[in-house]
DNA sequence: GCTAACTGAGCA
DNA sequence: GCTCAGTTAGCG
């Protein structure tokens, strides 16, 4: 070891070296305390696997630490710690502690144990890892999303006891599930501590909320615990006001993306130390680290919110099944439709049908009217509809679902207003959705590079409103009659059963509290129109959605081309039926869940490099690359779905190279929403 | 990503 | 022989 140096008068300096002294002050500080700290480890597992919290792709692996004595006890497993880490210091988690390590240098002591609050579960820790697995992506992206930004004030707080056991009542959950086929076999066995994997398609006009609050008080019942996930807010508070209802109160939490950071961490404290074992919430709540996870449930998982934005994309489908599957936990898979990956589930054997009865599925009448003629300047509501609604109205809500916003109508030019129309058979140009071009609503012909025939003008707007011409238009049909809008922003939660009329966009319906008296869906052919993968499927999910806020006995009226495969599923209300075909359909185009599919977008240059890195598995198809918007382009590469994991696995070994190369970025997608 | 160690150019 | 900018390996 060197002398020490005698230290330069920093004042006859100039200001650069004095920093570069501070600098070098501050290290032989940092230095000394790391001496002081090694010269004493803890006694008994003086080792900590550590992940650190860096984005690099090739650093995804836990690294080893010495455990100074003086946080012997607090550097457990799922601890908060900072540690130096390239010269700097990083976040990280205490994974495991260990009598040896396996690494042959000197082992930097942990810098500081945050916490000694072992927010990491462990089955969060292997979960994280399976996912980044999967999605080709890293643990420390994962755990991002997994565990929630600690909050001190409120770590320092108790957490509520943990209440007694509710009384479970089979008969109720039994009475309450009677619409569907075998669902008295299924709790039973979620009751006697098994763990029955299910995908459920609901009846129309069932409470949904209420048969999820009933299947966790039967998991609850063998002493373990539930996992809900829903897509929004909205349903987060409908299970949790069931879950209320039927386990009583303080049983459970509810986990939402808009509760505070304070209210958010302690709630997640009340799950990690024990004292809450039933959890509802939107997609981050599928983490949630549930004690001796007995159930998990996601509903509607066809909703595009259950695919998370932020790296690694993971789909709460895929992580409560994941965890159901390493947890030992049964799943429900469940939704007034059932989407091709629901179907694969059952058809691979994974999972058992949950139906409703032929009787429960008829209980809600669905009609299909012809579209009016557009050319004519009246409303869009045909005379059918408005005879429902009247013969309705008297006896509860009317609910009637129009597209988004602004993409209905017919546009004109956004400079003098001019409308705009279509140059083959002069016919009103309308969006399928934003992003399209717009489109003739007579012949369909696209019409990309419009221009105004009157002023020259490039540019498109929507004169009218969708949902507030609707209702505009309703209110003069039904004069003296209430209409109300939930759209976008400005959503009704519920709804009293006051004979009105509501009119709401996709994902924005009210649940009225007697159920409606009728629906009606309006504009079908607009969600149909959308050049998805999955239009279809997306189409029967929204009207499905509303048509089963109907009451038993209701009616739904759907204007559109009765002749469309979706209304039709619609009308029949067979979503087995529909999803069955929708797959087969798919594993002939080679398309999800038959194989398995990932992108790979980025800057031209970069994905190139990275398709030239890949290592395909055998049977692997490269597709593209092709320009997107922006300068970016995108790769897509299909296997079979056998080969799935081998494909993640490539994808995986990619970014850990392309990383430690210093490649420019490319954004790796496993299994993408959408195409 | 970041730091620290390494490398070679430029100059004394 | 030394400094310094530019490069690059390795991170416990």
């Amino acid at each position: 070891m060197s002398p020490p140096r005698p230290e330069p008068q920093p004042e006859l300096l100039p200001g650069l070296v004095r920093a570069e002294v501070r600098r070098s002050r501050a290290r032989t500080a940092a230095a000394r305390a790391q001496r002081a700290a090694a010269a004493e480890p803890a006694a008994v597992d003086p080792v900590a696997r550590v992940l650190v919290d860096v984005p690099l792709a090739h650093l995804d692996s836990p690294f080893d630490y010495a455990v100074p004595a003086t946080m012997a006890d607090t550097a457990r497993p799922g601890a908060r710690v900072k540690v130096r880490f390239a010269g700097q210091d990083v976040d990280g988690f205490v994974v495991a502690r260990a009598a040896a390590s396996d690494h042959s240098g000197r082992l930097t002591p942990l810098r500081r144990v945050v916490s000694a609050e072992p927010v990491l579960a462990p089955q969060v820790a292997a979960l994280a890892g399976e996912l980044a697995a999967r999605y080709a992506g890293t643990r420390s992206d994962v755990l991002r999303l997994a565990v929630p930004a600690r909050h001190a004030a409120t770590e320092k707080q108790p957490s509520p006891p943990a209440p007694d056991l509710p009384a479970y009542d089979e008969a109720a959950a039994v009475a309450a599930w009677t619409d569907h086929e075998p669902a008295a076999a299924y709790l039973r066995h979620l009751a006697d501590g098994g763990s029955p994997r299910a995908v459920w398609a609901a009846a129309p006009a069932t409470d949904w909320p209420l048969l999820v609050a009933h299947a966790a008080a039967a998991t609850r019942a063998s002493g373990r615990g539930v996992l809900v996930c829903v897509p929004d807010g909205k349903d987060v508070a409908r299970v949790g006001a069931a879950l209320t209802a039927v386990l009583g109160p303080d049983q459970h939490v509810a986990l939402t993306a808009d509760a505070g950071p304070a209210r958010r961490y302690r709630d997640f404290l009340a799950v990690s130390r024990g004292a809450r074992r039933v959890v509802v919430g939107t997609r981050a709540a599928a983490f949630a680290p549930v004690a001796d996870l007995g159930l998990v449930v996601c509903w509607d998982d066809g909703d595009d919110l259950h695919a998370e934005p932020r790296a690694p994309y993971p789909h709460t489908r895929e992580t409560l099944l994941l965890r159901a599957e390493r947890e030992g936990a049964g799943a429900l898979v469940g939704g007034f439709v059932r989407t091709v990956e629901g179907d694969y589930l059952l058809r691979t054997g994974w999972a058992q049908e949950l139906g409703a009865t032929r009787e429960a599925r008829r209980r809600v009448t669905v009609a299909v009217v012809g579209e009016p003629d557009a050319r004519s300047r009246g409303g869009r509501v045909p005379h059918e509809v408005h005879a429902a609604v009247k013969q309705a109205l008297p006896s509860g809500p009317v609910l009637v679902q129009t597209p988004r916003l602004g993409y209905v109508t017919a546009l004109a030019c956004a400079r003098c207003r001019t409308p705009a129309r279509c140059l083959a058979c002069r016919g009103p140009l309308a969006l399928g959705s934003p992003t399209d071009p717009p489109s003739c609503r007579w012949c369909g012909t696209a019409a990309p590079s419009w221009a105004c025939p009157e002023c020259g003008h490039r540019g498109l707007r929507a004169p009218v409103l969708g949902d507030a011409r609707t209702a505009e238009e309703l209110g003069r049909a039904f004069p003296g009659t209430t209409v109300r809008t939930s759209s976008g922003d400005r959503v009704l939660a519920t709804l009293s059963s006051a004979s009105e009329i509501v009119v709401a966009t996709p994902g924005a319906e009210p649940v009225a509290a007697e159920g409606y008296a009728a629906v009606v869906l309006l504009d079908t052919w607009l969600l149909l129109s959308r050049v998805d993968l999955r239009a279809q499927e997306e189409a029967l999910r929204r009207w499905a959605n509303a048509a089963a806020l109907v009451r038993p006995g209701g009616r739904v009226v759907a204007v559109g081309d009765p002749g469309e495969p979706a209304l039709q599923a619609l009308v029949r209300w067979d979503p087995a039926g529909f999803a069955a075909r929708e797959a087969a359909e798919r594993g002939e185009a080679h398309l999800p869940p038959a194989s398995r599919l990932a992108t790979i977008t980025g800057e031209p240059g970069a994905v190139d490099d990275a398709l030239t890195l890949l290592v395909p598995p055998d049977g692997a198809e490269v597709l593209g690359p092709v320009d997107l918007a922006d300068g970016e382009c995108r790769a897509v590469v299909r296997v079979p779905r056998a080969r799935g994991a081998a494909l993640s696995a490539a994808l995986g070994e990619l970014q850990r190279v392309r990383s430690a190369r210093k490649l420019d970025a490319v954004r790796v997608q496993v299994d993408p929403q959408t195409l």
